[in-house]
DNA sequence: CTTATAAATGTTATATTATTACATACTGTT
DNA sequence: AACAGTATGTAATAATATAACATTTATAAG
C-alpha cells in the first residue's frame, strides 16, 4: 500500500471504492455503492470525485462519464492522460507511454499554440473481444 | 457551398446551425434554437446529433457535452480527432495535423493492440486569452 | 408499380448526470 | 482564540440523454 496523503474521510471512501473496482465507475454506481458509508447525497460524491480528479488520484474518462483510479503511480496530476478503451466489452486501461506522452505534451498545432494539458482515449477492441 | 450529401430534414436543419455557429454548441441549445423549424423534442435533436456524428460532419466535444461542425473537409468519420480547447473563453478548433494524426493512427501499445479510433483534446489558452 | 426494408420522424415519459444554494463543521495556521 | 481554507450535510433543481411505441418517408428489388 502506498502512502494516502491527505484524502478527507469522504473522498477516502470514494477512492477507495474506485481504486478496487476492475471497471471504470459512475457517480451514482459510487453514490449506490457508498450509502451504506453515510454518504447519501450526490452532491457528496461529486465533491469527493472533483477533488480526487484534480489531485490526480483518479480520472474521469469522459466519453463515458465514468471514474477510474490512477494507475500510473508516478501520476501526480491529470494534465497528461491516455487511455485504451474495449468498444465491446468496455474494459478501460490507462496507457503510460513515455514516448507517447512526450509527444503529445510538446506538441505545437500550427498556429504555434502550446498546451499544458490533454486527454487522450483510444477505441478498439482488447484482445479478449478481439478474439471472440 | 459544399454539397451536403443525403441529410435529412431534421439534420439538415441541425447541422445547418451548428456549422454556423462560431462556438461548439449543446444539445438543448440546438433544441432551443430549432423549435420555430418544428423540431420540438430533445430526442429529435439526439437523433440527428448521433447521425451527424456517425457520418463525420460533426463532432463531439467529449468533455464539454458539446458539438462542432467538422472543419477538415476530408474528414468524412470520426474516427482520428483532435481539438484544441481554450480553457478560459472554451473556443475550440480542430486540429488538423498530418504528423500527428499519422502517430496517432499507427500508434501501438505496450500490449501490441492497435486502435481503430482515437479522440483527443488539448487544453490551454488561446492566443488572445494569453494576451491578456 | 408494389412490396419489402431500412431510415427517419413524432410524441410522451423517464432515466442519468451534474450543479446551485445555503447552513454548518472540521483542520491547520498565526 | 481567531482566521482562512477546506470539507460536509441537505434539499432542490438543472442539464444531459435514452426508452418505448406509433407512424411516415426514402430506397431499392422484383
Amino acid at each position: 500500500m502506498e502512502k494516502q496523503n491527505n484524502l478527507s474521510k469522504n473522498q477516502q471512501i470514494i477512492f477507495d471504492l474506485i481504486d478496487k473496482s476492475s471497471e471504470p465507475m459512475k457517480a451514482y454506481s459510487i453514490l449506490f455503492n457508498v450509502q451504506k458509508k453515510g454518504i447519501k447525497a450526490p452532491l457528496q460524491v461529486y465533491r469527493a470525485l472533483d477533488k480526487l480528479v484534480k489531485i490526480g488520484k483518479i480520472h474521469k474518462i469522459e466519453s463515458r462519464n465514468a471514474f477510474i483510479a490512477c494507475q500510473n503511480s508516478s501520476c501526480q496530476i491529470s494534465k497528461a492522460t491516455a487511455f485504451s478503451i474495449c468498444e465491446s466489452c468496455e474494459k478501460v486501461s490507462e496507457i503510460s507511454n513515455s514516448k507517447l506522452s512526450k509527444y503529445l505534451s510538446n506538441f505545437v498545432d500550427e498556429a504555434g499554440m502550446k498546451y499544458n494539458k490533454y486527454n487522450l482515449e483510444f477505441f478498439g477492441l482488447c484482445k479478449k473481444c478481439k478474439s471472440t
